[in-house]
RNA sequence: GCGGGAGUGCCAGAGCGGAAAAUGGGCUAGGCUUAGGACCUAGUGACUUAGUGUCUACGCAGGUUCAAAUCCUGUCUCCCGCACCA
């Protein structure tokens, strides 16, 4: 067995030193951009999980290449983030420090991957090069209006003074020092996402190469639905009004209360001076502040309380308390619902426990309901009682229309369109991130930064103490002048999600050392949209949402000449092992550099796509890489050429070829690799069998052919056995051109006829073993279809005729080799067959047969003074 | 609850309307070898045998078809997303 770590190692250094994977425009050339989601570098090895991601990208990125294809493949790292300041807290390294060290360990090992990266494209979102692009981005969004500051809950620390991000509550509680977390409201900065929530939808129906799932997802996750405003009267108010959104108008006459969301700000203000004040503040601090990460439990109780409120229903002026519940959403909707307990499982829930009244408004057809007896809320539909004249009788589903029509014209409500999608919270009160640029002055209020004095850097000199937003100790970043007056001012201190530095980086990647500008226009309008993109499903809604989102935004001002980002969209399954995700949290990591140290990097490879289909989720079981390893070296040997004995293969193998070619360009092509590999593995298979039965010349063309492609899934192996025959890079070859023509089906199937016969002839044998020799002849001829059915069309056997049938109805040819033996059990000893080739098989076997059954079998080739076909004959005796 | 996917041999995993079912692995037997590894050959659903003979299979139950693992209906189990969205 080779150990090929040094044919890694060679080629790896050859393709670094010489850029053989650089690439730049080229007009002339079609482009292909193939891009993996970058990583998060950390300080440790990467493991087996990684590994195969990285190589299914590499895979299809070396298939384009040889394709032709201007092939932009690059690699980046989304640096900012949380673990490095976390870091810096528990062992006190500087997050800069941290990083880079996670950089360079990262970059190390992708390299021992071998992956086909372009790393003169290398970005990095830490580098103020990059990152004063998210401030300048940031300020174009704040001049078209898609910025905006709200206030926003943040999870907060008391005893730490500090805001934590969701990763850092563990169970409600403070990762750091496991005080319970609180609830806090902040002036943060947002992006508007929600401007485009349409269009973001609407062209999900563009997305014809997503998987339809992750289409799916985006799609619930943007959460349109059509429905109603209605709007209640406030009871004892001078013509309050309490706004509802429902899309179950139909129900309107059903409601018996009102629900607001405990946080909602109205709720403080409708109990103001009543007796219920207290009592409800003690709710919603209860519900809001302790409750908030077991909220989105559905199974919870649900919970509420009586505010001393009324509402009136417009529709038919029936007064109806007003609850506060924890099962309303406050960000949803308006915050408030109209409960219709007959008809929502959840209204219906709360009525039982707090005793509130039920009413029915649809009706079954098949039976009446009792508001009395119902054990649960009926949701389904039917037709309308106890409502307006106008509408009892009707249809539930097909009024709706009609009420909404009657509830506009009255005035009382109005048609809309609802998205559970949110605006997008990008502040951050955190170091380890892009400075948001902008400038607090008492005066002028929030202003923002200056073009010229991009990029606003992040200081290093600061304090990881783990309270506050360390970015608060270095008071000489905070310090300022205002860009507006000119007066002392203060400058933001929170910086931006790390979800904003992945919405454009691929942006970067086709233009990534400008100091100009974000990017070219032209080298963006060459590489763009990206043509496959790569990562997991666990981003199919937020870095996927965002992307799209800020390619529409940049669309819109001019910047891009496209409006989705990624054409195709590949993810990738999950590596198991023990039945969990291989994780290092979860200690179940094998780690890469051991595997290619023992087995070398293609073993490696090709071993973990081999497994399943790239998209499926596969166990980890290391028994299979030694077959792997087993089967490179088979590959490796394929190189020494053995002496020809003949050529009768040769048309074989040039048939086998150009139909390998095109079983490898399909398979690739939908990622179906670990197909393509089994297809490879029979050609090896099927080479080393014929080696010796074909011309030199057809032999190493076949190889060449072979090793090109296969250069996908080994690429170091394949250059090392290409590097002794041709010049150039096998990564930078040609992919060969499938002859159809070449691909003789026929050939194939007397394949398998042969391998047919022989395990006749072996049955035969095994029998003959044990019964009285019997003499027996095999002939071939040409046209054996014919002449079997000649011979044995006027016999008894039904047996016969029906195999002979369908022989010359369907050519099934297996059914002729079925025969063999049969006749040769009927003491048939004269049966001719059409190969020639085989003949050599048959003898290889014979031999082997003989010494088994230690018989006497000889092959007579009559040659009849002409060279072929000749007549062989297996004589048993 | 909603949405998506999957259930095939000892195992992983192909096949997705026409013969027990690719390819690996494992196992059995034989060859090669000082031995081990590697490599080569054959076998591997069950029952049998003189036999290429019989039976049974693609979660379970029905249906369509000359023909179904493959299409349809119902059902069970598992995985993965989202989730009190009014």
């Amino acid at each position: 067995m080779i150990k090929f770590n040094k044919i890694d190692k060679k080629w790896q250094e050859k393709w670094e030193k010489y850029k053989v994977f650089k690439v730049k425009e080229d007009t002339k050339k079609k482009k292909y951009f193939c891009l993996e989601m970058f990583p998060y570098p950390s300080s440790t090895s990467l493991h087996m999980g990684h590994s195969r991601n990285y190589a299914i990208g590499d895979v299809y990125a070396r298939f384009k290449r040889l394709k032709g294809f201007n092939v932009l493949y690059p690699m980046g790292f989304d640096a900012f983030g949380l673990p490095a300041e976390n870091a810096a807290i528990k062992i006190g390294i500087h997050p800069k420090e941290y990083t880079e060290k996670s950089v360079k360990n990262f970059t190390n090992q992708l390299n021992a991957l071998g992956n086909s990266y372009d790393w003169s494209r290398l970005v990095k979102t830490c580098d103020k090069d990059y990152y004063r692009w998210n401030q300048w981005l940031f300020l174009k969004f704040l001049e078209n209006g898609l910025v905006e500051r709200k206030k926003a809950p943040v999870n907060w620390c008391n005893s730490c003074g500090t805001v934590l991000a969701n990763e850092q509550v563990e169970d409600g509680e403070c990762w750091r020092c496991h005080n319970k977390v609180e609830v806090k409201a902040l002036e943060q900065w947002f992006l508007k996402i929600t401007k485009y929530a349409d269009e973001l939808l609407n062209d999900i129906g563009k997305l014809k190469g997503w998987p339809e799932k992750i289409r799916i997802m985006q799609d619930n996750w943007i959460g349109r639905s059509e429905g109603t405003l209605v709007d209640f009267k406030l009871k004892d108010s001078k013509d309050e009004k309490i706004q509802v959104f429902t899309t179950r108008v139909d129900t309107l006459w059903g409601v018996t209360f009102m629900v607001y969301a405990p946080e909602h700000p109205r709720v403080m203000e409708l109990v103001k001076g009543t007796k219920y004040e207290d009592k409800v503040k003690k709710f919603i601090d209860k519900v809001v502040l302790e409750d908030r990460y077991s909220r989105a439990d559905e199974d919870k109780e649900k919970e509420g309380m009586f505010t001393g409120r009324y509402a009136i229903n417009p529709v038919n002026n029936e007064i109806i308390p007003i609850y506060i519940a924890n099962f309303v959403l406050p960000d949803y909707g308006t915050g408030v619902v109209m409960a219709v307990p007959a008809h929502d499982q959840r209204d219906f829930d709360f009525a039982k426990k707090y005793k509130i009244p039920i009413k029915v408004v649809i009706t079954p057809d098949d039976y009446e309901l009792d508001a009395e007896k119902m054990i649960r809320a009926f949701v389904n539909d039917g037709k309308i009682v106890n409502s307006d004249e106008k509408f009892n009788g009707s249809r539930n589903r097909e009024a709706i229309e009609e009420i909404v029509d009657y509830l506009e014209e009255m005035g009382y409500g109005k048609r809309t369109v609802q998205y559970k999608l949110r605006d997008w919270l990008i502040s951050r009160q955190r170091y380890w991130g892009t400075p948001i640029p902008m400038i607090k002055c008492e005066d002028c209020g929030y202003v923002p930064v200056n073009e010229e004095d991009l990029p606003i850097e992040l200081p290093l000199d600061v304090k990881f103490t783990g309270k506050g937003n360390p970015l608060l100790t270095n008071k000489s970043f905070i310090k300022t002048k205002c860009p507006k007056c000119g007066n002392d001012a203060e400058r933001e201190t929170d910086t931006m999600d790390t979800f904003f530095d992945s919405s454009w980086y691929f942006l970067r990647y086709c233009d990534p050392k400008n100091k100009e500008k974000m990017f070219d226009k032209r080298s963006v309008e060459y590489w763009m949209p990206v043509d496959q993109y790569i990562g997991g499903a666990e981003h199919a809604v937020l870095h996927l949402l965002y992307a799209r989102f800020f390619v529409k935004a940049m669309g819109d001002m001019g910047m891009l000449h496209f409006d989705e980002p990624f054409t195709k969209l590949f993810t990738q399954g999950i590596l198991y092992k023990d039945g969990a995700k291989m994780s290092k949290s979860k200690g179940n990591v094998v780690s890469q550099d051991e595997m290619i140290e023992k087995y070398g990097v293609d073993t490696v490879r090709i071993f973990l796509l081999g497994l399943a289909h790239p998209s499926k989720t596969v166990e980890w079981e290391e028994k299979g890489i030694e077959a792997s390893y087993r089967f490179l070296n088979r590959v490796y040997n394929l190189k020494e050429r053995e002496k020809s004995e003949n050529n009768i293969y040769d048309k074989h193998l040039i048939s086998k070829v150009n139909k390998l070619i095109k079983e490898l360009e399909e398979n690739i092509e939908k990622f179906n690799y670990n197909i393509a590999l089994i297809k490879i593995m029979e050609f090896v298979n099927y080479l080393s069998k014929v080696k010796r039965n074909v011309s030199i010349e057809i032999y190493d063309e076949a190889f060449k052919k072979f090793l090109i492609m296969f250069s996908c899934f080994a690429p170091h192996i394949c250059e090392e056995l290409y590097e002794n025959h041709n010049d150039g890079y096998i990564s930078l070859a040609n992919w060969p051109k499938c002859d159809e023509n070449k691909i003789d089906l026929k050939l194939e199937k007397e394949e398998d006829f042969i391998s047919n016969i022989m395990s006749d002839v072996n049955a035969v044998l095994k029998l003959v073993k044990i019964k009285e020799p019997k003499k027996l002849k095999l002939y071939t001829a040409d046209n054996w279809k014919y002449e079997l059915y000649e011979k044995f069309k006027n016999t008894e056997s039904r047996d016969f005729k029906e195999v002979m049938e369908k022989v010359l109805v369907k050519g099934h040819e297996k059914d002729i080799a079925k025969l063999i033996p049969m006749l040769l059990k009927k003491g048939v000893d004269d049966i001719t067959l059409d190969r020639k080739t085989e003949i050599k098989l048959l003898k290889n076997n014979l031999r082997d047969l003989e010494k088994e059954f230690k018989l006497k079998i000889e092959v007579l080739e009559e040659d009849n003074g002409k060279a072929l076909p000749f007549k062989p004959a297996i004589l048993v005796e």
